[in-house]
DNA sequence: ACAATTTGACCCGT
DNA sequence: ACGGGTCAAATTGT
């Protein structure tokens, strides 16, 4: 079994389990009387997901290349090992271990499954897209791209150094249609920062970036809106190359009832209202920008709001959708070879 | 003060 | 040699 086949095993068995465990807990929840809607529908969603993830893995499985985005497990795609690890460099010479070490992670970064999603963003319709995969990014990188106009921008897992992730991300605005960027994600994460963190941060570092997040977020989000994008939904699978597969989530322009900015944080806020902590953070962690902010100040708004969302969290995991707002398209191609392939 | 971002330099693959 | 990806010091933000 080779690593890539290895990977979609495990993760395979992993999506199972972790959908079966759901499953007794909600069951649990169902003869609760101390259970919350809320709780009930998020375990709902985490099934959904695993089971989803599973699905996803399955179809694809003839493809090892590419995986299904971001699952959250530790993929070995980075060994602990490897030893770059923030560790301060003496000057700009790298040491020769170093350049080994470097080599090493360069054949094994080649390795990484990678995908590639867009997201759209427009005056009109506000933020399109997924943009929290649970997932907290940092910058670490711009460039000038050759015959693009926009420079691409490049991130780390925030976790990389406390979680040993090495999961990576650019984003290339179009040159098309400067409301898309494209997404281009590598590696999968280590860091347990999605889907646990959703429900209860553990680590310190965690809970600490839940209440920073915490403070972005608090009360800003209609059910309408959430109901709006359950309706509107799609995933399309149109390639946008023979490697990789895009998926351009489009949200319908609805979000007219949102004001405010901010971050939707990949846990459970006890500020948010209602039932959607979860889902709206997976769904949809716009800021309602479309609506508040001048047409003249599009450009550097989006790249601004761009850069917080994705900073914060980009969302290439179908599966984290949460139920209430995200429902396959029937005619999804699940069985389009091309897809993650 | 600490954390995140910016940006020029460095390194590797082609 | 060139382009893309990454590093890390400097800068900016909170």
């Amino acid at each position: 079994m080779d690593c890539a086949s290895n990977w979609e095993y495990k993760t395979l068995i992993n999506e199972l389990t972790q959908g079966i465990e759901h499953t007794k807990q909600l069951r649990e929840h169902f003869h609760s009387a101390a259970s919350t809607h809320e709780n009930q529908e998020l375990l709902l969603h985490k099934i959904f997901s695993h089971y989803e993830q599973s699905l996803l893995i399955l179809k694809c499985s003839g493809s090892p290349v590419q995986s299904p985005p971001a699952l959250p497990l530790s993929s070995g795609v980075i060994e602990s090992s490897v030893s770059v690890d923030g560790s301060p460099r003496s000057g700009k010479k790298r040491s020769f271990q170093d350049h080994q070490e470097f080599i090493n992670i360069s054949k094994k970064r080649k390795s990484q499954p990678t995908w590639t999603e867009q997201v759209k963003v427009s005056a009109e319709t506000g933020f399109e897209g997924p943009t929290d995969d649970g997932y907290s990014w940092r910058k670490y990188g711009q460039k000038d791209i050759l015959g693009a106009k926009y420079p691409r921008s490049y991130y780390r897992c925030t976790y990389r150094h406390m979680q040993n992730c090495w999961a990576t991300k650019q984003v290339q605005r179009s040159d098309d249609d400067p409301t898309v960027f494209e997404i281009t994600y590598r590696g999968s994460h280590n860091c347990h920062q999605a889907t646990y963190s959703a429900l209860q941060p553990t680590s310190p570092a965690e809970k600490q970036e839940s209440m920073k997040q915490a403070n972005y977020q608090a009360g800003q989000y209609s059910n309408q809106v959430l109901i709006n994008l359950k309706a509107n939904l799609r995933v399309n699978t149109d390639d946008v190359d023979t490697n990789e597969t895009a998926c351009h989530f489009s949200f319908p322009p609805t979000f007219s009832g949102l004001t405010g900015g901010g971050y939707s944080p990949s846990f459970v806020s006890p500020t948010t209202p209602g039932s959607n902590y979860f889902s709206v953070s997976s769904s949809c962690q716009m800021n309602g920008f479309g609506m508040v902010h001048n047409l003249h100040n599009l450009e550097s708004d989006l790249s601004d709001i761009f850069s917080a969302n994705t900073s914060t969290a980009s969302s290439p995991i179908v599966g984290k959708f949460s139920l209430d707002h995200f429902e396959l398209d029937p005619n999804f191609p699940f069985n389009n070879p091309n897809f993650f392939s």
